[in-house]
DNA sequence: AGCACGCCGACT
DNA sequence: GTCGGCGTGCTC
């Protein structure tokens, strides 16, 4: 840094040694840049990467953001603002995670600020809500400084505040109509007459739990005695104290007392008064207190290690794994269903752990409700964090802090796991890594958590090991070329075979009149049979609702939606037509609206009306259903499957929800309802989705040594696929897959940018796809770009919707040129007005 | 993303 | 005559 700089660019006096920093900040804005602040001189030692400080952003907002770097170079095109507060003393972004943002911005086409506002908790982010409030020194009258008639305005405004007694950056800004009213914050704050608090800062609030303990004058034998005396005309107290003694040993150990008993324990034990408990606190003899707990209450002595027995299969594929990290980064562990992974998983954690690395470990939203996390908690205790997509905001911020104070050294997690700030990462596990849940479509940044992990790996020098029974065929063809080592678990734990699977002709046996709804003669039978052995079988149909369309018998008409180009799903259960897409309901018509006929019928079928028809057909059954609309609550799923665990359900009916991670010992029977709506794809993934579905939702049958039985609906059973199915055999479904891939160029030969163009209006949306397909033709070249052309559902929330496609050679110097090339095109499409509406979305390996 | 600045319709 | 519609341009 020249001195002359600073002579220019500070009006204070310079001093020899007076250095002036600037930092670059991410806004939590979708900008494409950085931006630059400057920092109070008497503030510099303050400055910390990845600490998060507060900036005014135009002329009124007030944002908290991550210093992403510090430097000396002063902006010479502008006049940097000063930073106005600093919140953190330590970093709440790790340097590994500002590298992996970065990263993040630039493969997935999106901005930094769009990375940060996915990756932090909402708690940590404190948008621009600043408050200020009267310094409880100041005496208005009596003050020695002269107020302008805004400050007067704001102090008028703060003094007639009643309890509130604050108020927002914004209200301010209201209040004295526009301008930068941050002058006169700081000149009343500069005279001592309000003062900002930053604990604006944090949002997040520790959980505190009320307890009490015995007065400490009470604790020798003989005042305990007095008391006993003193309240025996007082038996409900009586109560409370001898209960409080009967759990706590004030005796027996010295600092039981000190630790106390929850307060809830007395006052909602139903034989105690609570108003008692109450009034000995009142009296002195209990006292109450709070204590700041942990949102994950668990073992504080985890069980020291527990010792699984690996199986001889378990160990063998165990050490095969630790071979090959000896050379590479990268293992896929190609395991069956049921091959028991998680152990394995569990003894590669306990190693990296003892070698002082972090463990992240990433499942599918479902897989984490399941009993994984028991086994892991029991194994791991308190070092175990856990990242779940229905946690609140304060228990994220727990896993954050806990993630960078080392409290957890291991966390399982979703997809958004990877935004976690690990700085010293030794082993990522992905499983079920095929799993099209890893994606994030919308908003951006569209990443794919399994590639964020394998690039996490590499940045952080860690190992990464995938894990499928299923995996993705990308993935397996990275193995099979050599770069991730290959590790196969071909046999099932324990005793367990793998189910036998069968297929069952609906055309054939609606023909011969054997279907009783959606039912076969065979799957009803079957299903009877096993309830009758009080064994438990799951139902797979992919589809909620009760019928995907209603339609008049008479005239044809269907209900369709008003924003999205697609029809109305009936949802019995609410009597009410709804829109998968965008939420719009409406009451279920028994009008035909276009006729008038009483005729309307609904066509085809979901989850609910199987249910349903189930409930019909064996009344005996205790049936379940577990979708999206059973599940939305946020202790749904745990209590369905617990009820399910419990066999007080014995069917569970559902969508691709019932195929995921889930693992009842008891399942004996697995029918999919209709095969046919899941092979029928548009899309080159289909038949790798359709083979995964079969074989994932056939996993849950058998488990714990008996066999397990499969039916497949279908009215083609000659259908290619069904025949890998069948006979479990991965290895030729990929060799076909992988031909097709080849021999069309899709992954993993070529790599995939989906553009999706949106536009309320239709022409306009036409136009501004065939001006994309036109300047990324003129870029990439004719070849590589595919489109436009409108999607199946070409309408959803009013917008129109057209798609190109582009494949890439996957180069990683083609492919960077090629992102240069696609934001240029995006650009030059933008730059015309009448395209200015428009949404261009890059979506990277889109799935 | 907001939010201010800037040019054309229905109201006191 | 104004109030206000939302089109477009900028934010260190």
């Amino acid at each position: 840094m020249t001195l002359a700089l600073d002579f220019i660019s500070d009006q204070q006096t310079p001093t020899a040694d007076r250095v002036t920093l600037f930092v670059d900040v991410i806004l939590p804005l979708p900008l494409p840049r950085l931006y630059t602040y400057r920092v109070p001189f008497e503030l510099n030692d303050r400055v910390v990467i990845g600490g998060r400080v507060i900036v005014q952003f135009g002329a009124k907002k007030t944002l908290s953001c991550i210093v992403a770097a510090v430097h000396e170079q002063a902006p010479k095109e502008y006049q940097a603002k000063y930073i106005l507060e600093f919140i953190d003393d330590a970093p709440v972004v790790t340097q590994p995670q500002l590298k992996l943002f970065r990263w993040m911005a630039e493969y997935y086409l999106c901005t930094l600020g769009e990375v940060i506002n996915a990756a932090l908790p909402s708690a940590l982010k404190l948008s621009s809500e600043s408050r200020i409030q009267l310094h409880p020194a100041f005496e208005r009258d009596t003050n020695e400084y002269p107020m302008t008639s805004q400050e007067d305005k704001i102090l008028d405004a703060l003094g007639a505040l009643e309890d509130a007694k604050s108020l927002t950056f914004t209200e301010v800004g209201d209040l004295l109509g526009v301008a930068s009213f941050h002058k006169v914050i700081k000149s009343l704050m500069h005279k001592e007459a309000i003062f900002l608090f930053e604990h604006t800062a944090d949002k997040y609030s520790p959980k505190v739990l009320k307890k009490v303990r015995l007065h400490g004058r009470h604790l020798t034998e003989s005042n305990l005695e007095r008391l006993f005396e003193d309240l025996t005309s007082k038996p409900k107290q009586l109560d409370v104290l001898m209960k409080y003694l009967q759990r706590v040993p004030v005796y027996q150990d010295e600092h039981a007392n000190h630790r106390g008993l929850e307060k809830a324990y007395l006052t909602s034990s139903p034989h105690l008064s609570p108003s008692a408990v109450n009034t000995l606190i009142k009296n002195g003899i209990l006292e109450q207190f709070d204590q700041i707990v942990s949102r994950f209450p668990m073992d504080e002595n985890p069980i020291a290690h527990i010792q699984f027995e690996l199986s001889e299969s378990q160990t063998a594929a165990r050490d095969e794994i630790m071979t090959y990290f000896g050379e590479k980064d990268i293992v896929l562990l190609h395991g069956v269903t049921g091959s028991g992974k998680t152990e394995i998983y569990i003894d590669l954690i306990r190693q990296a752990l003892d070698g002082g690395g972090q463990v992240l470990y990433l499942l599918p939203e479902i897989a984490l409700t399941t009993q994984i996390v028991t086994r892991l908690l029991r194994v791991f205790g308190s070092r175990l964090g856990i990242y779940h997509s229905k946690f609140s905001d304060n228990e994220r911020v727990e896993v954050w802090n806990g993630v960078l104070s080392g409290r957890f050294q291991v966390v399982i997690g979703v997809r958004s796991a990877v935004f976690l700030p690990f700085d010293n990462l030794g082993l990522l596990i992905v499983d079920e890594e095929h799993e099209s849940s890893y994606k994030q479509y919308e908003p951006a940044p569209r990443y794919n958590a399994r590639e964020v992990a394998l690039m996490m790996g590499n940045f952080q020098g860690a190992k990464v090991l995938l894990g499928s029974a299923t995996p993705a065929v990308e993935t397996y063809y990275q193995a099979k070329q050599g770069r991730y080592g290959l590790v196969t678990l071909s046999k099932r734990f324990g005793e367990a075979g793998m189910p036998d699977i069968e297929l069952i002709d609906t055309r054939k046996q609606r023909e011969q009149k054997t279907m009783h709804n959606h039912f076969s003669a065979d799957l009803l039978g079957e299903i009877e049979r096993k309830l009758g052995a009080k064994e438990q079988v799951i139902l797979f149909q992919n589809r909620r609702g009760y019928a995907p369309v209603v339609a008049c018998q008479d005239c044809g008409w269907i209900p369709k939606c008003n924003n999205c180009a697609v029809s109305l799903s009936y949802h019995k259960h609410s009597h009410e037509l709804r829109c998968h897409y965008c939420g719009y309901h409406e009451s279920m018509v028994t009008k035909c609206p276009a006729c008038g006929s009483r005729a309307v019928k609904t066509v085809g079928f979901g989850t609910e009306k199987i249910e349903d028809d189930l409930k019909i057909m064996l009344p005996q059954a205790s049936v379940q259903r577990m979708d999206l609309d059973t599940t939305r609550a946020k202790n749904a799923y745990q209590q369905i499957i617990s009820d399910f665990e419990k066999q007080v359900t014995n069917v569970l009916v559902g969508t691709q929800m019932v195929t995921k991670g889930l693992d009842f010992a008891n399942v004996s029977l697995v029918g999919i309802i209709n095969a046919d709506s899941i092979i029928h794809y548009p899309d080159f993934r289909a038949h790798e989705r359709a083979y995964q579905m079969f074989v994932q939702v056939s996993g849950r049958a058998g488990r714990k040594g008996k066999k397990g039985k499969v039916l497949i609906q279908t009215s083609d059973p000659t259908q290619v696929i069904f025949d890998k199915v069948i006979r479990n055999d991965y290895l030729e479904f990929y060799n076909y897959e992988i031909m097709q891939r080849q021999e069309h160029g899709y992954p993993p030969f070529m790599r995939i940018i989906k553009m999706t163009v949106k536009h309320m209006e239709q022409g306009l949306c036409e136009q501004a796809a065939i001006a994309l397909t036109g300047e990324l033709v003129d870029r990439l070249g004719r070849a590589a770009v595919l489109g436009p052309e409108a999607p199946y559902i070409f309408r959803i929330r009013n917008f129109y919707i057209q798609e190109i496609t582009i494949k890439l050679d996957r180069a990683h110097t083609v492919l960077k040129h090629a992102k240069l090339m696609i934001t240029e095109a995006m650009d030059a499409v933008k730059d015309q007005k009448e395209f200015r509406q428009a949404r261009l979305v890059p979506d990277v390996d889109p799935m």
